[in-house]
DNA sequence: TGATTATTGTTAAATTATTAACATTGGTTT
DNA sequence: AAACCAATGTTAATAATTTAACAATAATCA
């Protein structure tokens, strides 16, 4: 299998000049973020062929279940360096392996729910019932009614043992859904004592220092958006 | 104020030859996907400013609660032709009202959350709270526990009767919170019915023809993305 | 008042992401 | 085997988005 050259670079860009090594894959690069979404996609869509029992796929058979063009599948699984042996298409079980080294931790990672209310229940309990390489370990509320119980599935903690549970139980993403106005100061804290990643549910913006991946998700912008193609249709 | 030509195109680009004439900024364009997002978010932080009784803010005040840029936003309102008159920044109250104008629909717009179980309950709750153009007007499901009550603030209709419903109550979005294996089916009739824009929760890539919006938020690959990066940055 | 500063609106450039193009490679058909 | 075909991996082109550059213009101040 041959490999293009910009992949040895860092930071991606159109054209870069050749090289000619050979690194390991992993410790080389940073994929592009819409790459990594896609492949979280792809691998979800493979294990649904594993369970038709088809065990290879076209690129434009996975691309048309994604709704999206058998080009976009190819380029991605290009930059993470897979390739089809067979002309039979893409080997499902091995593609599946493939991403899960790229987008997977080696050893599982540690994921708690800051602010166990409505929608952090709802979030603990579908995470639950998955099984993957994340494992929801806690969750922290500062309500009396809630802490120390199990609730969707998990263990809810006093928030003011957020640190030692933290450092305990080793963990290293925080899914915020706590009301707006703690967001910020609880994201502080949280990333003091040791927090990586933060998938932001409220509808305030954070930022977080470098080291720290924070990925934000605002549902009234979203149905806004929505709204506003809507209403454009119209016209 | 002047307006940059190619905003009278209905696609843009980055270059376009000129034109002069004047039109109403609503009936010729389609802004860009981002710039709704942000003009979404400059709304709610604008409204935070009100309340702090902040009536003028500069484009970097703006962009620093948001963590963005100055140019950013000053582009983002160029495109929707606003500016300032005085140089003491922009008037909160002004420029609320003139990304409603943009965004918003003229008289509101009737919503329904489909699949009322965990994710829609705290969808619905939150929705709700708020108030907007946006009316959550009814929810539908097919458990029987479920129909014909008041959940989250808002009546639970059986399922059979989505099409008298959307109808009747003129809804054109719809919230899709069902289990996978029926959201294709439901998005079709939905669409069937009339839903005219989709936000779909749920983890199976949806197509809706042409005249439909669809948005689409997967919460699988968005905590998968943040675990990849704080893997990557531990390298 | 005239110089200076701060901020804006706009165009241009750079970056990032998607799509097209195409040579290559096995497999299939005649 | 020769001709053809289907699908891939890769590079090049296009499109979308962000960032930089900068002239214009009020406000401030010496
Ligand atoms: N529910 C939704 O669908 C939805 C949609 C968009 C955004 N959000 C955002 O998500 C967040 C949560 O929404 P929700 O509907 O689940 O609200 P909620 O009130 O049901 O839940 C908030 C939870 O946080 C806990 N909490 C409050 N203060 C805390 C603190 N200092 N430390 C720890 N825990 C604390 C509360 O006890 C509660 O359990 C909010 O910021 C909201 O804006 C929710
Ligand atoms: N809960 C989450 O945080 C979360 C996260 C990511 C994705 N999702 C997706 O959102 C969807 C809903 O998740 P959930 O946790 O709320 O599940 P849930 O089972 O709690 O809710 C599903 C609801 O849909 C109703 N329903 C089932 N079949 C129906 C039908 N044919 N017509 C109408 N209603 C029907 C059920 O009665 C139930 O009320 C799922 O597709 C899930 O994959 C949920």
């Amino acid at each position: 299998m041959m490999m293009p050259d910009y992949l040895f670079q860092t930071v991606f860009t159109t054209r870069l000049p050749k090289k000619t090594n050979n690194y390991n894959l992993k410790n080389m690069m940073k994929l592009p973020g819409k790459t990594v979404e896609r492949l979280s996609e792809y691998r979800r869509t493979l294990l649904e062929c594993l369970n038709e029992k088809r065990n290879f796929i076209f690129s434009h058979d996975l691309a048309a279940r994604l709704h999206i063009t058998a080009v976009q599948v190819r380029r991605d699984l290009m930059l993470i360096g897979y390739s089809s042996v067979l002309r039979k298409g893409y080997d499902v079980r091995e593609l599946i392996d493939t991403i899960g080294k790229i987008i997977d931790s080696e050893e599982s990672m540690n994921v708690a729910v800051i602010g166990i209310g409505n929608l952090g229940r709802a979030v603990a309990g579908y995470f639950k019932g998955k099984r993957s390489k994340l494992n929801l370990v806690a969750s922290f509320d500062n309500d009396p009614q809630k802490v120390n119980r199990v609730i969707s599935g998990v263990k809810c903690y006093p928030y003011t043992d957020i640190e030692r549970m933290i450092k305990e139980l080793d963990i290293r993403i925080a899914i915020l859904t706590v009301p707006p106005d703690f967001a910020r100061e609880i994201t502080e804290e949280a990333v003091r004592f040791g927090i990586k990643g933060i998938l932001n549910f409220t509808t305030i913006p954070l930022n977080v220092p470098s080291g720290v991946y924070l990925e934000e998700y605002d549902m009234i912008t979203s149905i806004e958006k929505v709204a506003y193609f809507v209403k454009e249709n119209k016209i």
